[in-house]
DNA sequence: CTGAAAGCGCTTACAG
DNA sequence: CTGAAAGCGCTTACAG
């Protein structure tokens, strides 16, 4: 077709001019709007600028130009403690090695579809940093498809590299303390999967490690002892309250994650409960509010994450020495023992 | 001066090549580093180009298309909840309405310094939003200095709009509801003015709000009764030990802010304290965690403050119709009680 | 309002 | 390795 002959050069003001029949000096006019064109004329102008998707050498070599020193950072949320620690380390990460940060907070399924759909990062940004984020099949797909030095931290993204904890062992070191202590009525406290977290996969891996340790200890997870609230404070408190009305009492409840877990405190100390006497509680984070409320829980270092994952980006970008890691890299977890939990009385 | 009339006119590549006495062809290709050239060649060449500094026309064109759509966000944490939660407000705000966001994560008082020496915005936003960031007389004249339009939360900076609550009133209240429980002995609980909050200005304005109750209720302060910690909840927690073990016990305390405050609640019960029988305790925010641990609390709208913000710096763009208030605008607080306050036994 | 032509600030074969 | 010259993709007085 002769349209791909055309295509491959650049389309210039002549062309434009050409097409509108006008010289390229009104071409010019139209296109800038200094002075005075008559309106059909411009609009014939701006019509063939458009069918040949023209646009001006100084944009072109804008465009190609790029970002200087400019990366994205993607986020679900950064209220919650474990999104707000990593963005923190890896922004600063990033700043004290002269690169800026554009921030894409993007708190929901419509909001991320929208973002994805564009990927409006193409020219400004040198590379990616997805951090934590649920990731639908098609935004891995749009993320690959910019073709651009991207790394992970929770979620992984085939071919790139990306940062995080064995979330099962984590989810399993968590439970088989509560089994050393002999409990065996174990409850799980999950986050809803909704509009935010879909198909969210630490926490599937953390599901999943709950069954793995259980089952490794000759127990049938038992589907009554698995509940669910909206993610945050609240969606613990709900889920806790959702058991204490249930029909098996547990005598020990493992939350995905602190926030849940401090929630599940806070409706066990409004049902009259004791902790640990009447149930222990322990869950994954090591939140800041951990110690304040003497929650045993499976320490992760999220700084510590953040700051691999801005690493590792700056090494694809050829900014810092180093080879970032194929594929994953799997940073230790360790059981804190609080107070919250203790044997079955 | 001969340079004047010079650099009245653009420097052209013409004018390199004179100074270094090739042709512009060689001066070309020793700017771009494309073809051979000789090293002594090169040299000169770049020394004219700097000596005359020296910007393509490219250049200069793409530093003055400036950016598209962007402004800069600039705070000093985005892991404290306050902090946090008026960030994502701000940014969603923006985001919701086209705008991209570069993030300035200036935690400390050598990076803001270092920060508003080179003031690395000018070409790269539209204009600033400054989220209850610590500034000193310098910043802030660097702020004022590159003409941008600037919004602030928290702090006020001359001829710039700002969002915010009355920080003194915010304190009276508090404090007023220890009085008319018929508390005497009320301890503050600050922050520690450190490298982080050198010379803040809510703070200080709820220290000075303190006062004034106090002083209204004809109770002379006692400056033994006035302590800080490090900011955050361990720092709460270690102003609340400091107190336990002075020389005069209080009957209540206000904490500047709920962090602190939470902090106070840890250190109350590790010494064995109950809360509100031996000691009352509140504070300013209504923190997630404050209906948790049942908290008393000034409640403040942080979301609506970040997005006051965020509108009034796109009206000062033009991208949103209205007009930003000249000065500060004031949103409401209101008392909740919750079970930390009770009379003195 | 519009076009022919000169000009601008480069870049790039071509020739040496 | 370098320069003279042609060329590129515009923009802008000038003339009508």
């Amino acid at each position: 077709m002769s349209h791909d002959a055309q295509s491959l050069t650049r389309v210039t003001l002549a062309d434009v001019a050409a097409r509108a029949g006008v010289s390229e000096a009104t071409a010019s006019r139209s296109l800038r709007g200094v002075s005075k064109v008559s309106q059909v004329t411009r609009e014939r102008v701006l019509d063939a600028a458009r069918d040949l998707s023209y646009v001006t050498a100084l944009q072109a070599l804008t465009e190609q130009a790029g970002p200087r020193r400019t990366v994205a950072v993607i986020v679900p949320f950064i209220t919650r403690w474990f999104f707000g620690t990593v963005t923190s380390a890896a922004v600063d990460y990033m700043r004290d090695r002269g690169y800026d940060v554009l921030l894409y907070h993007l708190g929901n399924a419509d909001i991320r579809d929208h973002f994805f759909q564009r990927m409006p990062l193409a020219r400004k940004v040198d590379g990616i940093l997805s951090l934590s984020m649920p990731l639908t099949e098609e935004h891995t797909l749009s993320l690959r498809s910019i073709d651009m030095p991207l790394v992970s931290v929770g979620s992984t993204i085939p071919g790139s590299p990306s940062v995080g904890i064995d979330e099962a062992a984590a989810a399993k070191s968590a439970v088989s303390h509560l089994l050393h202590l002999r409990h065996e009525r174990i409850a799980l406290i999950a986050g809803t999967p909704d509009d935010f977290w879909f198909d969210f996969a630490p926490s599937n891996a953390r599901q999943l490690g709950y069954e793995q340790a259980l089952g490794a200890a000759g127990i049938e997870p038992d589907p009554r002892l698995v509940v669910s609230g909206p993610h945050g404070i609240q969606g613990g408190a709900a889920a806790m309250a959702e058991l204490l009305s249930g029909p098996v009492m547990p005598t020990a409840v493992f939350a995905e994650y602190d926030e849940l877990a401090l929630g599940a405190l806070w409706a066990l100390r409004r049902a009259g409960l004791r902790v640990p006497q009447d149930m222990s509680v322990v869950s994954i984070d090591d939140h800041e509010m951990a110690p304040v409320l003497d929650l045993t829980t499976v320490a992760q270092n999220v700084e510590r994450q953040g700051q691999a994952a801005a690493q590792m980006l700056l090494q694809l970008l050829g900014a810092e020495v180093g080879t970032p890691p194929q594929e994953r890299m799997v940073l230790p977890t360790n059981l804190i023992l609080r107070g919250t939990t203790a044997p079955p009385s």
